[in-house]
DNA sequence: ACCTGAACACCGTTCAAGT
DNA sequence: ACCTGAACACCGTTCAAGT
């Protein structure tokens, strides 16, 4: 295997793990046996638990903000661009259920360590300041957030990506004729 | 001790366990210790966790729908209603930042035994459909209960009930002057 | 630099045994 | 009817030991 493979297929698995189960539902034995390690060897690369959350927060945190960075730039109207964002947790969801890292995470944020906390709040607050410059106010960009993260988890258990989808259609149709 | 103390005793201290830290937050071991008794008597009265989480759900789920109706009948026009029941969240979350039963739940939806997921979607349904008689459409009332979710998912890892105490202002202002 | 086996105190669950 | 101790396979974490 190459140089750092190990660590990035780790935190791939992690990744896809945590989404799906959150913290607690995912141990280091899982993820070494998914990767072909011994569980000791994920804590070479990750000391603690909490190393490796805070790792995979910020990589999620960086990758998701270009995303949506790009996909708000790209879109004409200010509908569009909702629309566009929108598509990315409606995309998420199609990945078998996969919940948004972060909104997953805050969840359970009374097991979290403040480092781990105060990523997981930057990216919340990074998204709100993206979506502000979109539609100019910043409760009106919360709104959208928030409609989306609890879409998800509701969309979760009740196993519909059609109620995710009917959501970020009538998200996107509260901006028409906007821009 | 008095009959059924013990098992209400542990559905009480469950309760606050699980909305502070979810489902896998939360040992029987713990449970067994703020009660008094060993972790094999409270599987006495719940055989497993997934029994122990579907009581904890029916009867958060029933309590909260109660107190839900009476706050929308006693709100006078849709506004006052829609904060009256957005108050119901921001009072849980004033206790020690707890988070919505249910909504912790889902957040962990792909970890629940199919009874439990569905109780949960119950739940939602249920809110939908209440909020439903007081706003006519379907999908504006989906997006008051998303809303109130995710942003107790925000303000939880914010540590600032300041944030989910301007939602629930910003939400029901948007009914002003209906009815 | 990277991996491992063995150990620790934890977890959910079961069960035979007590009152 | 209700509780318990002891056991099982699991968990995160540590560490001395290997390559």
């Amino acid at each position: 295997m190459k140089r750092g493979e190990v660590r990035e297929r780790i935190l791939e698995a992690g990744e896809a793990l945590v989404r799906q189960h959150g913290l607690n539902g995912v141990s280091f034995r899982d993820l070494a046996d998914q990767v072909g390690v011994k569980s000791a060897s994920v804590h070479y690369h990750f000391p603690t638990k909490d190393d490796f959350l805070l790792v995979l927060a910020q990589r999620y945190s960086e990758r998701f903000l270009e995303t949506a960075e790009s996909v708000i730039a790209s879109g004409k109207t200010v509908a569009e661009k909702v629309r566009g964002y929108s598509d990315l947790f409606l995309a998420a969801f199609a990945e078998d259920g996969r919940m948004c890292l972060c909104g997953i995470l805050a969840a359970e944020a009374a097991d979290l360590s403040d480092p781990v906390r105060r990523e997981i709040a930057g990216f919340f607050d990074a998204n709100i300041n993206l979506l502000k410059g979109v539609l100019g106010d910043a409760s009106e960009a919360r709104f959208v957030v928030t409609s989306l993260e609890g879409a998800m988890l509701l969309a979760r258990v009740e196993k519909s990506p059609q109620h995710l989808e009917s959501t970020a259609r009538d998200l996107s149709d509260r901006y028409r004729g906007r821009n």
